[in-house]
DNA sequence: AACTATTTATAAG
DNA sequence: TATTATAAATAGT
């Protein structure tokens, strides 16, 4: 008979976590757990939630629907869906990069909403046919560094993958539509796959692939910027 | 012997829900489920979170740690902290009050969220000593219209609000160092207790005691403006 | 990172 | 609204 592996889940007062390394795992979890959470009001309500986490460290991710900056914008400007606003001043920006640019973004995030619920289906299909391997516990294959896909699951991950951005490319008219200013993030944990996605702005659907944690329709992106943190799902 | 009184809690297929009835309360539970995952997170890890929820109508709510507009800042600005931007242009703007004011609020926050938390833990030592009644569900008693209240608990409540108000004037101080601008947003559900924090800006602090769903420290905010919508267990 | 034993969050009533 | 049986999230290995 099993022994009884683990002690199970322990009751734990809410109170920041002293051990640097648990508060990290404990980070990671939630997060990832928070965004789904996130996910599922949006699909099932409708709501649209915009969410902003930033580790200690200086990691920055992101979830939005139907795209973060519309809902910043409706929150910062009263209710209103007005275009430019945000960012301008401010003097120590880390990085450059054109941070927003709200109306193409919401409208990329559309599609890339559309797109990305027909990709989920597909997947979810496949996965009951073969058996379900593709999820980790909480999390979503695409927050899954590849380090830890066995051969098969690489290929079924890279098919994925050309799945999608084969229908990105036949959305690619209305992609179009962004300045091709590479911007997102500096420093992703991910910078494979390069080519998908070539003009996404602030979050760059690169990041989307590889950070978002949400689920289905949602069109959300986690844009990690500025140098590693923990967020650990997500390091390559 | 006791009947089986409910089937308990039902898998659902996160899909839109079609009665508007039960997407009201979905959207109402799980927005405090969110906001209270949120609250951990912050807590646990120390991460920096901003979040904001408008549901399908045109409420919004809003949960910021250290405060929203200092993480929407980051967000938009690119990482720093800088103190104006944000808001600014825009046309459109519903209400008028100038919503941000970052280094302000944060200051403020901080120091609401060191006297949130005290009022919390007396909250807590008290509700062990008279047997919970002050919470429903997942929710926070600063979440209970006080329709809902009983006698007692209005007394209970009454005396909370004092007490958190007390404390508040003695960080007087640091309050002055807040622009007096009433701000906050336009049309509150709540307008009652409107002498407690006479200058906090963007994230009132009324708003703070009837509309937050956090829990602990976390100096979060939920602002609703606009009018009616669902967000049942907020409205007055 | 994967795995339970539990704690939490919640769908229904 | 308060309750309760379950589904989900997740602390500790």
């Amino acid at each position: 008979m099993k022994k009884k592996t683990t002690q199970g889940r322990k009751k734990i007062e809410i109170k920041k976590i002293d051990n640097l390394s648990n508060r990290q795992v404990t980070f990671s979890k939630r997060r990832v757990g928070l965004f789904k959470k996130a996910s599922e009001l949006c699909v099932l309500t409708g709501a649209e939630v915009a969410i902003i986490v930033q580790s200690l460290g200086k990691r920055v991710f992101a979830f939005g629907h139907p795209s973060i900056d519309a809902v910043i914008n409706r929150y910062t400007t009263g209710s209103a869906s007005s275009s430019s606003s945000s960012s301008s001043s401010s003097s120590s920006v880390a990085d450059p990069n054109t941070p927003l640019g709200a109306h193409e973004i919401q409208q990329h995030n559309r599609h890339y909403a559309k797109v990305s619920k027909e990709l989920e289906v597909e997947r979810k299909r496949k996965e009951l046919i073969e058996g379900s391997k593709l999820e980790n516990g909480g999390s979503f294959w695409w927050d899954d560094p590849i380090e830890h896909m066995g051969l098969e699951e690489l290929q079924q991950y890279k098919a994925s993958l050309e799945e999608l951005k084969k229908k990105l490319l036949m959305r690619a008219d209305d992609l179009m539509l962004l300045k091709n200013s590479s911007s997102s993030s500096t420093n992703l944990g991910f910078n494979n796959s390069g080519d998908i996605n070539p003009g996404v702005t602030a979050v760059g659907c690169d990041d989307m692939f590889f950070n978002q944690t949400t689920t289905e329709h949602c069109n959300n992106s986690i844009v990690p910027y500025g140098s590693d943190d923990f967020g650990n799902s997500l390091q390559v």
